[in-house]
DNA sequence: TTGAAAGCGTTACCAC
DNA sequence: GTGGTAACGCTTTCAA
């Protein structure tokens, strides 16, 4: 390793400063040791006031900053954590991004992202990568197996967001009691046969949400089609919408928000009024606030989420024994708004035929 | 600093292991040196290709993950970027920050996000934050000053994205042309008064937007009204759209996609009819991937420019000295969809009359 | 082709 | 209250 005094870039006046100051750098301008400045900086209450003064002074003058890496590989601590999502472009994340990195700021912590592309390999990939420069890592809806992810567990703090695996801790929006208020207010408002479209099926949430519209679909007496998505975007939600048509339903429960707004847009252009003919609601709200017509949907609620998320990574990595089975649930409410309403007319006299 | 040895978590079945497999862990079990072993990973070509055989195997056994913090510590790189945004819920941001994340990853180079809340002071700090811990960072429309922009860039390999400062390697979109394009389209269809939603005022690309309508306004002879925006959201654009409708134009430009939603839906509220009645256009087409009905806009590109910047960040870190003065600039154009067409029969009669 | 050893900038233990 | 010093895990020069 070579010695890199004064390099390149140069120095404002003082012919003597180098690129980064350091700790002895100031240790040597203060006449005191490194340990007496590293302390200043980390437990100024163990120092005569006076010398904190100083050093600070000092540190001030000539534009110090302490070395995270420096001090990551001495502490074991980084001041890091990571967050791994499946698409950052799905509408249901950046506020959870938001709230995270809001809350991060604010406990002095850099956020690392993962956005996996929806692909289970990158997403080992990058949690490999993530894991060695952070504390502790976020894993959001994500792709990978149970197994994958016990292993990592095994190996650094993590905390899970929509999916329910016992022994680690984890935030999860209940969207089953929403589902049901949905379809009760469909089966109310004459619908007799409603479309799911399905997500991801290793999703913990699209299962949920399937079972729930199963189950209330069993209790009102309606007819299900459920018809999976070939993908979780807008274009899947266009192609899924042509299949509920063809399945002759009277209103579409979709897996998100963006899949719903896809199949809005494919029965807007098949001539299918939007809620006349066929009524539409989303999940996750996500998309209703930047949107017109205003999208009915399934709370999202995922910035609530993502604090609690953040709460709980930060115990794990304090305690990292006592690891108590955490497990937050926040719970989904149904949204109406403009994309829902009664069964058309013609729906009714089926009612009544049957 | 305490021994560590053998810490709180078990090792698997040797008594021996420990918590981080280390380089010399791997040295002693192949009787060979920490430098060797160094090598192994870093300049393979060096050793005797038995001896790197022997290392990786038992790199693999015992599951050893080189320790980015004391690498980065020892060579002054760290393989992350950092990027700072001002609101990674704006539509425009997630496609942009998606590009940029995906290239990156193939670069094997980890991602700091900064999401600034549109805060200089915040963007500051996370900034010191980030250049810690990063080898460069790319700045996408910060509300930084150019002053804080120069500081900064002194010490850290900095791109810029949508800001346009000499000397700093940046990457443009170009809105200019295709606001031209979206006004002489509005002229050509009988529009007379048209209004400008402008975004914050420390924004380049909405000074370039406002100032390519006002010039293409003043050629095609239609009165522009500018109204600013509150702030750059929904809801600022729900505003704005309120006085616009005061002002009596037929048409609204909007800074961008979120507000010209916004717009939308106070313009439905009230009544009016788009594009019956007002024509609208946003701008970055960052949205209507997502919505029903179809914006029309002015192309985004922001990928393009993700790419771009990453690339051209990398440029600056490899030759910090040589600091040609590079700018990439990306044109836009006009996409015309369904929120935008001729003016309503009433105002084609104002013309007449004038 | 390999090894020894000197850093990189901190922290934290131990002694004064 | 303060200073010396051994880590932290890795890279890289220099010598062998």
């Amino acid at each position: 390793m070579p010695k890199r005094e004064g390099t390149t870039i140069a120095g404002k006046r003082d012919p003597k400063t180098r690129v980064k100051p350091t700790l002895d750098e100031i240790a040597e301008r203060a006449n005191t040791s490194r340990s007496t400045v590293s302390r200043a900086f980390s437990r100024p209450d163990l120092l005569n006031p006076k010398t904190v003064a100083q050093i600070l002074a000092i540190a001030e003058e000539i534009g110090y900053r302490p070395n995270n890496m420096a001090r990551a590989l001495s502490t074991g601590r980084t001041g890091n954590i990571g967050l791994l999502v499946p698409d950052i472009a799905n509408p249901f994340f950046p506020p959870l991004i938001k709230a995270i990195q809001s809350q991060a700021d604010a406990l002095g912590l850099c956020l690392f992202l993962g956005s996996s592309g929806e692909s289970g390999a990158r997403e080992n990939t990058l949690f490999e990568r993530l894991a060695g420069q952070t504390d502790g890592i976020i894993l959001a809806s994500t792709r990978l197996s149970e197994a994958q992810v016990k292993i990592h567990a095994a190996r650094h703090p993590i905390t899970l967001i929509n999916r329910d695996m016992a022994g680690l801790p984890r935030v999860l929006i209940d969207t089953q009691a929403a589902v049901m208020e949905a379809v009760g207010f469909l089966a109310e408002n004459g619908h007799r046969h409603i479309a799911y479209l399905s997500g991801p099926k290793e999703s913990w949430s699209n299962q949920q949400r399937m079972e729930a519209a199963t189950e209330a679909c069993r209790r009102t007496d309606m007819r299900l089609s459920i018809i999976p998505l070939s993908e979780p975007s807008f274009e899947g939600g266009e192609a899924a919408a042509e299949e509920a048509v063809a399945a002759g339903v009277t209103a579409i429960l979709a897996f998100d928000d963006l899949t719903a707004q896809g199949a809005h847009a494919r029965l807007s252009a098949l001539g299918i009024d939007v809620p006349r003919d066929i009524s539409l609601i989303g999940c996750d709200d996500a998309l209703p606030a930047m949107t017109y017509p205003a999208l009915s949907t399934l709370s999202g609620l995922s910035q609530e989420a993502g604090r609690h998320a953040l709460k709980l990574l930060c115990d794990a990595i304090e305690h990292r024994d006592g690891s108590q089975d955490m497990k937050v649930v926040l719970g989904a409410r149904f949204i109406l708004r403009d994309t829902a309403g009664p069964a058309p007319a013609g729906d009714a006299k089926d009612r009544d035929r049957s």
